[in-house]
Formats: C-alpha cells, sequence, structure tokens
DNA sequence: GATTGGCGAACGAACGTTCGTTCGTCAACG
DNA sequence: CGTTGACGAACGAACGTTCGTTCGCCAATC
C-alpha cells in the first residue's frame, strides 16, 4: 500500500467515525453533512472525494462494523474449550465491542433501515452470519445441560432456540443504552452478569462464569488486537 | 367530555399513531410533517391545530406511552402472587404491548434524543420510573432463590441487581428486532422463553414457567383492556 | 538545480429541493 | 351568526449534491 493510499485509508476511518458519533447522537436523518464536515475539519464538498453519498458513507459503516465483529467471534471461538466458556467468550467480545464502539454500535442497531435496498441486503447477510455464530453458541450450552448429564435436556426446537438466541442478543445489544463505567462495573463484569443470566438464570445453582483462568492465557489481548483492527473507527 | 373535546381527542390519537408508524420506520428527522400530512389526509397546516410543533408530538407519543406502560405494570402487579409469577407477568405485560404496538415501541427505544431538554427530563423521569417496577419484580425473584430456601442466595449487591434487570429489559426491548408472529410463536412463548431464561436460564432445572392457570382468571383479557387504555394508539 | 506540467485533494458558491412553520381566508357547524 | 378547523400559499432556513477553481506536491524536462 503506497503512503498514498495509506492516506486516503486513515482519512476515510476518521470520517466514518465522526459521522458515526453523530450518527449515534441525532440519527441518520438527523445529521447533515455539513454537520460532519465540521466535525471533520473537511469542507463539505470535499467529503464527496471518500463517499459517494451519505448513503454510501453509512453502508460503508455498517458493513466494517458487521465484519470486524464477526471476525472477532470467528477467531475467538476456534479454541476448544467447553459451551459454557464459548458463550462466555462470545458474550465477551460484543460486549466489549459495544462498550468500546458505542457509537458505532448504536448505528448499527437503529440504522439499518435508513440504507438503500442494495446495500440494505449486503448488511442484512452480514447480520444473519452473525447470528448463527451465536445460535451455535447458544445452542451448545442448550443441549449440554448443567455440565451433568442428569440434569441434560436434550435438543430443543427449533424455534425456542431462536428465540433463546435473539434474547441473549438482546441483552447485549441493549447493553448501550444504559451502561456507564462509573455506575456498573467493568466490561467484564457486565459480560458476567449476562453470561450467568443466559445459563443459570436468577435463581438456579449451576457454576459461576468462566473465571479468566480457564480462558487462554492471550485472551484478553487478543480479543482487543481483534476488535481494533479493520474497522478503524478508534 | 364534550362531543366537541372527543373529536379532537380522537383525531390528536389518530395523528399520534401515524406518526408512530412513519417515525418508525424513517426516524424521527426522516419523517415530514408532509409525509405525516399525508397519511393522516389532513393538509400540512392543519396539523399544527392539533400539536404546536413536531417536537411536541413526539414528546406527547412518548409520554402516553410510558404512561400507559407503566399504568398496566402498576395495575397488573396488585395480585399477590409468587415473585417468579409476578415476574412473569410483568414481562408478558411488556412484551405484548411491544408487539402490539411495535411502532410505538420503536420511538420510545429511538427517539429519546431527539427531544428537547424540556421533554426530555419528563420522559427520562417515566422510564425511571417504569425501570423500578421491572427492578423490583426481578429483586423479589433474585432473593427468593429457586423457590425453596436451600438454594436462596440472599441478597444481592446492587450493581449486580441493576445489570441483571438491565439485561432481561434488553430482551424484553430487543423483541422489536426480530419478532415475527409467523416464525417466533405466540407473544407467550415469547415471554415464557424470556421469563425461562430470566429465572432458570439455558440449563438449571427449576419449576417452568406459570402456566395460565396458576393467573388470575381474567389475566389475559385484563392486560388487553389496559394496554389499549389512553394511549390510543390502536 | 531550476522549471514545468499533471493530478489528487480541498474549497466556496450555488443548484434545486424539501424542511418546519406561519398566515389569511373561507366553508361548515353548533 | 360566531367559532372552529381545514386549507393553499408562502416564508426563510437547511438539506444533499455538483461545479469550477485553486492549491500544493511530485516526477519529468530543460
Amino acid at each position: 500500500m503506497t503512503p498514498r493510499q495509506a492516506r486516503l485509508e486513515q482519512q476515510r476511518s476518521d470520517i466514518l467515525q465522526a459521522a458515526a458519533t453523530l450518527i449515534a447522537e441525532r440519527g441518520f436523518h438527523g445529521m447533515s453533512m455539513r454537520d460532519l464536515a465540521e466535525a471533520t475539519g473537511f469542507g463539505v464538498s470535499s467529503l464527496y472525494n471518500y463517499f459517494a453519498s451519505k448513503e454510501e458513507l453509512l453502508a460503508e459503516l455498517q458493513t466494517r462494523a458487521f465484519a470486524t465483529l464477526i471476525d472477532a467471534a470467528e477467531s475467538s471461538l476456534t479454541d476448544a474449550i467447553d459451551p459454557s466458556a464459548r458463550l462466555y467468550v462470545f458474550i465477551f467480545n460484543q460486549v466489549r465491542y459495544f462498550i468500546d464502539h458505542a457509537d458505532v454500535m448504536r448505528v448499527l442497531i437503529h440504522e439499518a433501515a435508513a440504507l438503500p435496498a442494495e446495500h440494505r441486503h449486503k448488511v442484512r447477510g452480514l447480520k444473519e452470519a452473525y447470528f448463527r455464530i451465536g445460535r451455535d453458541a447458544v445452542a451448545a450450552v442448550f443441549a449440554q445441560g448443567c455440565g451433568t448429564p442428569d440434569t441434560a435436556r436434550g435438543p430443543v426446537d427449533a424455534v425456542a432456540l431462536d428465540r433463546a438466541t435473539y434474547s441473549i442478543f438482546g441483552m447485549i445489544n441493549w447493553v448501550w443504552a444504559w451502561y456507564e463505567p462509573a455506575l456498573h462495573g467493568t466490561p467484564e463484569d457486565v459480560a458476567r452478569s449476562i453470561h450467568s443470566l443466559a445459563v443459570c438464570g436468577l435463581v438456579a445453582r449451576c457454576p459461576s462464569s468462566p473465571t479468566h483462568a480457564q480462558l487462554p492465557p492471550d485472551f484478553a489481548q487478543r480479543q482487543v488486537s481483534l476488535l481494533n483492527r479493520r474497522t478503524g473507527n478508534d
């Protein structure tokens, strides 16, 4: 990559990050290209040297973010740890990303419908791919039972599995709406709360959430580097 | 109430419902007053006979919806049933409302930030009141344990309780993003899935979700009438 | 080493359209 | 007959986008 291309890519990333912040605040239609120009220091027309239109800018933002999420999830789930720990890794990955990139996350959740049809289908495909990764992780825990054979429930019907998976996604995705570091603990605390709720519920007795000791030793660093890759929205 | 006032109130409700649909589709800034005029059959300027501004319209929509939710939750939780069943009632209430009024719900979730400061604080107050109702229901289950004394965990720290409550709200609120009646079962199925996940998790053995037999016999009808009251967004 | 020319990148100005809102008017109803 | 409410026309502001131009860098030429 020439320095020329690197500079261009860097500025595209900067613009995307600024756009994520503004869209998260005011919504896609609430952000004007003039707002974005002021936030980035560019003139309004210069933005069109980097993105063909406002809608293409949104599409690029969403595509990059989902690709990052999928990459991080796939890479982190290659380890052959037990289902409950795998689910924790998946949850922590996503919680971590949402807390670190709250504005990008808000865009992902809120502005899927603002895309033109062509881009919407592409993003939809990425979203479904991501959903399947999560559902596989949930299904493994579901099938396994509480870790001991006598509590195993056996296979569950597909609709109930979908509902459970969507519900777990709901816990994770909702983090953007309430989490404040000063009030609600660390991202690890959040991930543990969600994992505990997903696996054991509020009241049941079962093994506590995996500690870091049970996870690969380089786990934390791996996640960070993965999540900062490709999106460039840091 | 004179017929005059009744007619005015009816038309205000109609306009609010149409606005909810449009805002849910395109976002607050994405809906124009001309769109709303076309959807309601009014001329653009006639809308200003009913609402002082576009922002006041949004504020009224959100205020009415939260007031409806709070009323329904408070009324349905007066019965002295056991904590787990109370939590189910709370969850079902909200799921039911979200599925019946998916557009209003999307507005509640997405467009809080679009309000001017004054109205935003008022709505924020309603939202916190609603949160406290849910948190009390969660806390009772949390404290009770799995219904038998030997599994009781005792009191939990406040931050963890908040995290768990927010997570349960997340499961419920996320329903708008995925639920389709043809694919995912009845609203009761959804409420049971969420309740089961909240109380027992994916794997633990514990009493199944309350059946309707355990609930007051007029439960279903009471919910419907409550939820259709005051909002008028039907 | 100085001059030139091509080119990516940034810009201000302006386009036509749409935005939220206001106003004067006029028909209809109580 | 007086009040209410519906309306089209019009407002200034802001929208996304385009255009012509300029600036500065880097390589090729003298």
